[in-house]
DNA sequence: AAATATTATATTGTTAACAATTATTTTTAT
DNA sequence: ATAAAAATAATTGTTAACAATATAATATTT
């Protein structure tokens, strides 16, 4: 029997092979990302020639990965003109906040049960993080974390489904929060991440589960009334100010 | 003023035109509708070539549809291989009942109370469609029927998130059963469908909660059992007859 | 004849050129 | 100077050719 001839491929194949299969899913992740932290704001313009540079790819992978983002409603793309970050309408919002209110409670009633120790400890660290950023009046930081919040409870549920409808629906928050939030109100209640912790560590299901509806209702209550004021606003803008 | 010149192409854009930049979600829709339909089994390998041919669209279209079709775990792309109809292993199909557990009952509870009645004569009529096919043992059009059950009562809450959320749970619930599944009890159980309903006629949110949850355990417990069964048979076809 | 090696074929992955459309700038006319 | 028209530039959409890989078929060796 002869020597195997080695594949020069596999040799060499280190990070760049393992992950060149994913780069689509790679550049949804990192435009997710910059969704959440609100560096990329609603109807921002997503130019192929600029997220080929921005990545250093071709002009094939960012197309596709544009694909999946409109797929998903984090973009519009307008034909012939481009890919547009999403500019949820109050409809849309609706939804958003509808959907979250049907699965998140349920999602900490059942948790309740199952959670492990670490997790919640990773969970605890979390919550210390926010309480940092939030006496530095680091309110890009403390959106992120929130989201991030939501998204970590969800991971410790072990379903990757739940994860990553989870995930979507807390990118579609963080669009919303910066259409209609004011800088105000914009994130989760002071103290309401750590009563649902406690609540869990208690194996209180119901009483998790009721926090969690309020914190999304306050959320949302509020982006409506943010809406409102806005709203107002924007006919003073648009009308101009005195005739003299 | 002149005369606005005429542009050719919006003239004649019939249905060619209007649905001509969603070429993508259009094939994507049709490959979900043969997998509910259990014509597209687990493992079936999709050839570009032969999609094209299928849809009469040029390659690059297909390619971008599986890309989609990927993302939501319906096929599984195999780098320089080719796509291939998703076959869930025993921990795929947890998550899948896991997430449905999680969403549907809930998604009943709040339905008891907003929906109309235009729509409980629709999904009446559909549970009669779900009689006949029982009656005449048409096992394929009774999976496609239970299936598009769920979806109908995703689509009564109005929320098209949750439609779609649903809609893809049902789907792989239908490759769950393709591979796992005995012919005897694949799908939801003769008159639940009718309970779910009258419960729900009844503006008794609890119940109806209930019974979907009933109606899912069983499904997804008779698929453990068959699985059991399958695995037991399978070992002994790969060791074979006696030896003499 | 069976197993391995080699060649050929078919399929997927990528790139680059081209076409179609939109956005911008320049020109022209009032 | 302003507004419409024309020309230019930039961007997106599509196609087709090419490269890379895997599968199938053929030939070779033991």
């Amino acid at each position: 029997m002869q020597i195997v001839k080695p594949k020069t491929k596999d040799i060499n194949a280190g990070d760049q092979n393992l992950h060149k299969e994913n780069i689509e899913k790679r550049i949804v992740d990192r435009i997710f990302q910059a969704v959440i932290e609100q560096r990329l704001l609603p109807n921002t313009k997503l130019s192929e020639s600029k997220l080929c540079e921005t990545f250093g790819v071709g002009r094939m992978h960012v197309r596709r990965a544009l694909l999946l983002l409109s797929s998903q409603g984090i973009i519009n793309l307008q034909s012939n003109r481009g890919a547009f970050v999403a500019s949820p309408d109050q409809n849309q919002s609706n939804e958003v906040f509808e959907a979250r209110l049907l699965i998140e409670p349920t999602l900490i009633r059942t948790l309740t049960a199952s959670i492990q120790a670490l997790q919640l400890d990773d969970i605890s660290h979390h919550i210390h993080q926010e309480d940092l950023a939030r006496q530095n009046n680091d309110r890009t930081n403390l959106i992120r974390l929130s989201g991030e919040f939501h998204v970590k409870l969800a991971e410790a549920s072990g379903n990757t489904i739940i994860t990553k409808t989870v995930r979507q629906l807390v990118t579609k928050t963080s669009l919303i929060i910066g259409i209609y939030g004011s800088s105000s109100h914009a994130y989760c209640a002071d103290g309401a991440h750590q009563q649902l912790l406690d609540a869990i560590k208690k194996r209180k299901p119901d009483q998790a589960a009721e926090i969690m509806t309020c914190l999304l209702k306050q959320i949302w209550a509020q982006i409506n009334i943010d809406t409102h004021n806005a709203k107002s606003e924007t006919l003073d803008d648009i009308l101009g100010g005195s005739l003299s």
